[in-house]
DNA sequence: AGCACGCCGACT
DNA sequence: GTCGGCGTGCTC
């Protein structure tokens, strides 16, 4: 019996699958999808069945065997290995890099590299003798002496000792000591026998006695008497309990926040979106749900799902990062209580690995999670839900390259089970596609309490500037926000942050402080004092002087959230406010205790950036103020009027959700631009028609693909040279349907000492495209990458900055 | 990727 | 004479 293996080495020569003899006492156990433990060339590997065969195409004595089986049951289904096998040319991957985005990260190899001695009296040398003096093998880690190195090197090669790789698993199955309570008549009869000195015992065994033939956990038993661990072992040795090691799941306790979920009564709306979801719902169809904020978009998300679990089916919910939007998680727990895994980033590697289980299991029918819970190991899946299905945070921007919704696509059609899209502002590419008919498009125009939507003040800052204002407030949001504060009403003031952090500004010559190895302003990080880059990592002091010029007057400019909360407090003295960004929101379950307090009424305020803009749905929120809307709007991507357009749509849709009417000031210089007035009228329609205009005219998405290659060396010349060189040669090849834009400087042009270039493609339909791309790694894998130039080629950029 | 094999310069 | 530099080639 041989297997084909696919190894844990992401190489250009190595991304095949590699033939191994199965032993005959594994025969029953190997089946594809299974992680073995193999030899390749002097070292060892974790790597993946992908299938079972009787002949190789290779000499059987050639052929080396299978070492180990590390799972009983397999971790990849039959869909995963085929899905791997899709994923890799569509991202244009390594099959190894798809295979690990499927598992949960504790199932990666942890590799350790282990001397083991084999001779031990031919172990002369004292210091060796020293090593080995209590133990057979020690980590190779370990040792640090050059010298004590070299003499272990000769001993490898006499036979004395022997360096062997172990492969493990990087996080393992938690288990925890469970106790068997013992007879009250036992119990007795061991007080009986007890020393009347033991008396910590004695009270031990009492409290046991009321807990006669329970079945508790070691950890539970020592916290409910307060007594030492030494206590309670004295006590099970003799025999008043059964211990055992049990499998236990951790648990990453949810915040429940109080929001018990039951069916509402649909609107007439949301009951057409039913019946149409219905009809369909054993087709592999695709739905672009698009309601306004508010229109209720869980309620069919959860009714929906409730009709897959009765049909005995799972679903799959994105979101765009969980841990951002408790409310939902909530939400959803409460609906479906244990049936429901959440798999999010905050979530510790091991707590990952047991979500995961549990839907390996079939324990649990619905998993809410961010990006890669696409990947949930369901086997009979009834729907796939992409909430804020626009969010770019579904594309994951390192390899492998995929797209959520690119999954979710081919999963429901592997399953033959719809796909649901929803958002208030869908991207431009599925609105497209809902248009011509590819997804099924589905439309909910009124909020679900027939509430109106908030009504939106555009504030031109360039009168405010004219008129003496120089503060980050305009005169009228200042006023909007006294008048909460005087009535109790909460308040939302977004800071639209990206690319737009504080940096370091010489007031009389205009320099920046840049990083010494990237093309980039430093950031000015208020609480430990230092500038530091965003990209490498590097860190230095505030100067005092100029670096240029050595004038003083240089200071911090830029409004970070911690400026704008400093001007708050000196606008409205006595306002309380919540500051939740990157800084505030860096420990475990910050955002929901923060969420959580500001829920409670706890401040009038909440301060933020991204990630306010999402999912809050607080009743007393009746004003929302977005300080600058401009900075979205200036990037240099074509993306940035439809981000800016779906950011201050999201913002404002968490005014007034509820009794009370809400108002939104946004704040600009550009007060004309179509993105900011769309908004404001909450009219994506034309905003959709005069976008789409924009995008033709300059061919990009949903008109036509992109593909965005990047290059990087430490050398511009070659850099340049060779981003050129790939230009031409790509050029030549493809279709005169297709254009070769660039070579062109990046945005950032140097990072970590590297210039980087790019060059795009843009294509319409281009038939060879992945071949002449792979031709294109190749070229670069075998020739290119030796003279150190790095290259990445994205077939569905988020950004092409 | 990592490691062995292999052919040329400065040291005990 | 040997230790060690990193170019090249292979891994079932």
């Amino acid at each position: 019996m041989i297997a084909e293996v696919i190894v844990d080495i992401a190489a250009y020569p190595i991304d095949k699958p590699f033939d191994y003899v199965v032993p005959k006492e594994m025969e029953d156990i190997v089946e594809p999808g299974v992680r073995v433990k193999v030899p390749f060339g002097n070292r060892k590997l974790l790597g993946f069945i992908t299938e079972i065969k009787d002949e190789s195409d290779l000499n059987i004595v050639k052929l080396k065997q299978i070492e180990e089986i590390l799972d009983i049951t397999p971790v990849l289904t039959k869909e995963m290995l085929e899905m791997a096998d899709w994923m890799k040319n569509h991202v244009l991957c390594f099959e190894i890099d798809a295979l690990f985005a499927m598992l949960p990260s504790a199932l990666k190899a942890k590799y350790e590299r282990v001397i083991r001695l084999k001779d031990r009296s031919r172990l002369v040398d004292s210091e060796a003798q020293a090593l080995f003096e209590k133990r057979e093998a020690i980590p190779l880690h370990d040792v640090t002496s050059m010298k004590l190195l070299s003499i272990l090197k000769k001993y490898s090669e006499e036979g004395i000792i022997e360096v062997e790789t172990i492969v493990k698993q990087k996080t393992s199955v938690k288990k925890e000591r469970i106790l068997t309570i013992q007879s009250e008549t036992e119990i007795s009869k061991l007080l009986s026998l007890l020393s009347p000195q033991a008396k910590k015992q004695k009270e031990l065994m009492d409290w046991m006695i009321g807990h006669a033939g329970e079945i508790l956990s070691a950890k539970y038993v020592l916290e409910s008497t307060g007594v030492q661990p030494a206590v309670l072992n004295a006590v099970i040795e003799k025999g008043a309990a059964i211990t055992s090691m049990e499998e236990v799941y951790r648990d990453p306790n949810i915040v429940d926040l109080g929001d018990h979920s039951v069916p509402f009564q649909v609107t007439e709306e949301q009951a057409k979106v039913m019946d149409a979801l219905m009809k369909e719902k054993d087709q592999p169809a695709t739905f672009l749900l698009h309601g306004v904020t508010g229109s209720g978009k869980t309620e069919i998300y959860l009714q929906m799902i409730q009709d897959v679990i009765s049909r005995g089916k799972e679903a799959i919910v994105l979101v765009p990062e969980i841990s951002l939007t408790p409310q939902m998680n909530s939400r959803f727990k409460s609906r479906f209580g244990d049936l429901v895994a959440v798999m999010h980033s905050g979530l510790s590697a091991g707590e990952k690995y047991d979500e995961w289980r549990k839907i390996q299991r079939g324990e649990v029918k619905v998993v809410v999670g961010a990006r890669s819970a696409i990947f949930a190991p369901f086997t009979n899946l009834g729907v796939i839900i992409l909430d804020e299905e626009h969010e770019s945070t579904y594309k994951q921007d390192d390899t492998p390259r995929y797209h959520a919704r690119d999954i979710a696509i081919w999963r429901s059609q592997y399953y033959s089970c719809p796909v649901i899209l929803g958002s208030a502002t869908p991207s431009l590419e599925s609105y497209a596609r809902a248009s011509k008919g590819v997804y099924r498009l589905l439309t909910m125009k009124e909020r679900a309490n027939h509430h109106p939507l908030p009504a939106v003040h555009v504030v031109d800052m360039r009168d405010e500037l004219k008129n003496g204002n120089r503060s980050m407030f305009s005169v009228d949001l200042a006023d909007a926000v006294r008048k909460r504060l005087e009535r109790k009403e909460q308040i939302v003031l977004f800071l639209n942050k990206r690319g737009y952090s504080s940096f370091v500004l010489c007031r009389d010559c205009g320099t920046t402080v840049q990083c010494p190895n990237c093309d980039i302003s430093l950031t000015y990080h208020r609480a430990s004092e230092v500038l530091r880059c965003h990209y490498c990592g590097h860190e230095e002091h505030v100067p005092t002087n100029c670096p240029e010029c050595s004038s003083e007057h240089i200071r911090f400019f830029g409004t970070g959230t911690q400026k704008v909360e400093e001007e708050v407090s000196k606008l409205f003295p006595g306002a309380r406010v919540l500051r939740m960004d990157v800084d505030t929101t860096r420990q475990k379950g910050a955002h929901e205790a923060i969420l959580k307090d500001f829920g409670d009424g706890k401040a009038d305020i909440l301060l933020g950036t991204q990630m306010i803009a999402k999912g809050l749905d607080f009743p007393n929120i009746t004003l929302v103020g977005v300080l600058t809307a401009d900075t979205t709007l200036n990037l240099s991507d074509f993306r940035a009027a439809e981000k800016t357009f779906q950011l201050l749509t999201q913002v404002s849709g968490r005014a007034g959700r509820h009794d009370k009417p809400g108002e939104v000031f946004i704040q600009t210089y550009s007060p004309e631009h179509y993105a900011i007035q769309h908004a404001k009228n909450h009219s994506y329609e034309p905003f959709y028609r005069q976008e789409m205009m924009a995008r033709k005219q300059y061919e990009y998405p949903p008109f036509y693909y992109l593909t965005l290659i990047q290059f990087s060396h430490e050398d511009l010349m070659k850099v340049s040279e060779y981003a050129g060189k790939t230009v031409e040669w790509l050029r030549q090849r493809l279709s005169d349907q297709s254009a070769v834009i660039g070579p062109t400087a990046a945005a950032i042009s140097r990072v970590n000492n590297r210039y980087r270039y790019q060059c795009l493609i843009k294509y319409k339909k281009e038939i060879g495209l992945t071949e002449t791309l792979q031709q294109l790694i190749k070229m670069y894998r075998t020739e290119w990458l030796k003279t150190g130039l790095y290259m990445t080629i994205d077939m569905d950029p988020s950004t092409i900055m």
